[in-house]
DNA sequence: GACTATCAATAAAG
DNA sequence: CTTTATTGATAGTC
C-alpha cells in the first residue's frame, strides 16, 4: 500500500506504579494483571513443581483465588507451620484455646455469630467506602446517625465517651440557663438529669 | 575497542511450561519466577489497592510467602467468607455446623482468626469515620458537635430525649455484642453501663 | 548477583 | 474481546 497511515495504537505505555486513580482503567488494569498473575503462578507451578496459593480481594472486595493443588490445602499447610513467619512479614502466634470446656455445639453458635457480626461489619465498611467515594452527596448523614445495629463494640466504646462529654456539657448549660431564668417552674424538667 | 566479540549471551530462551529436569535450573529458575511473582503482586497492590497474600512451598518444602498489607490478614479474611469458593477450586460449605468433625482446637484457631478479622474490620470501620467526619471540612459540623453553649432550652430537651433514645439503643447493642464474644475479658469493660 | 538478548505481558485503542 | 506497540520479565551465561 501506498498510503501513510498514522499510527493506529500507541501500544503498550508505562504506567507510573500508583493508586491508578481512574476507576475504569483500575477495573481493566486489575483484572488483566489479576489473570497475569495467575498465569505466571501457573507456570511457576508446572515448571518447578511446587505448590501455591494466591488470594486476593478486587477492589470491590470480592474474593478471588488460585491455588495448586488447592487452595484450602496449601493456606493449612502454611498456617500449620507458623515458623514460616521468618520468611516475610507474616507473624503470628498460636493464642490460647478460648473456651476450653466448651462443647464443640457452642463454639459453632458461636462463630456463627460472629461471623454474621464480620459479614455486617465488612458490608457497613464497604458502604462508608462508597459514601466517601461518592463524595458530598446530599444522601450523607452524620455517623451518628447509622443503625445502631451496626455499630461495632469499638464505635459503641467511642460514642459513650463521647455521650458522657455530651452530657456533662450539656448538664451544664442547663444549669447556667436555670441560673438565668430564675424561674423555678421551668426547672422542674430537669431535676431529673441524674436519671441518665 | 577494536575487538570482535561473540555474542556474550543468547539472551531470554523460551522454554516449555513443563516441569524442569535439571535441579539446578529449577532452583535458579524458582528463585527468579518466585521474585517476579512477588513483585507482580506488589505492583498489584499499589496500582489497583488491593489486597493479596501469596504462599508457597520451595521445591525444598520452604514456605515462602508475600502479604499486603499482611498474609494472615487477608488468609484471615478469605478463610472467613467461604463464599469465595464460587470464584476458584476451593470448594466449602456455608453449614450450619462449621467442621462438625474437628477438633475444638482447630475451631477455636478459625475462630480466633474470625476475631481477629472482625476487630480489623471494626478498626477500619472506624477510621473510615474519623476520615469521612474530617473530610467534611471545618465548615460544616454535626449538630452534636455545635457549641453547647449556644443552645437553647428547647434544643437541650430535644437532645436529652434523643440522647435517651440512643442510650437505649446503644445498651442494646453493647448486650448483643457481649452475648456474642462470650468472653468474658472483653465485657469486663462494659459493666459499668448503668454508671451513666 | 549481574548482564543482555529475547519474548511474554500488557496499556491503550478498536 | 482483539489488535498493536512497547515495556518489562527472564533464560542463559559469567
Amino acid at each position: 500500500m501506498v498510503m501513510m497511515k498514522k499510527k493506529p495504537s500507541q501500544g503498550r505505555q508505562k504506567i507510573p506504579i500508583a493508586k491508578i486513580a481512574k476507576s475504569s482503567n483500575l477495573q481493566v488494569t486489575f483484572c488483566k494483571r489479576r489473570s497475569g498473575l495467575f498465569k505466571k503462578a501457573s507456570e511457576l507451578c508446572t515448571l518447578c513443581g511446587v505448590e501455591i496459593a494466591i488470594v486476593v480481594f478486587s477492589p470491590a472486595n470480592k474474593p478471588f483465588s488460585f491455588g495448586h493443588p488447592h487452595v484450602e490445602s496449601v493456606l493449612d499447610r502454611f498456617l500449620g507451620t507458623p515458623k514460616s513467619s521468618i520468611d516475610s512479614d507474616f507473624t503470628s502466634q498460636q493464642g490460647q484455646d478460648y473456651m476450653s470446656g466448651s462443647s464443640v455445639h457452642e463454639l459453632n453458635m458461636v462463630f456463627t455469630q460472629t461471623q454474621n457480626h464480620l459479614e455486617a461489619e465488612k458490608k457497613r465498611g464497604q458502604e462508608l467506602d462508597e459514601m466517601s467515594k461518592a463524595g458530598q452527596g446530599s444522601s450523607r448523614r452524620c455517623w451518628w446517625e447509622n443503625p445502631i445495629d451496626e455499630m461495632g463494640l469499638h464505635e459503641l466504646e467511642m460514642m459513650k465517651a463521647a455521650m458522657k462529654e455530651l452530657k456533662k456539657n450539656v448538664i451544664k448549660q442547663v444549669n447556667k440557663i436555670s441560673m438565668i431564668q430564675s424561674c423555678a417552674a421551668i426547672n422542674s424538667q430537669y431535676h431529673s438529669l441524674d436519671e441518665w
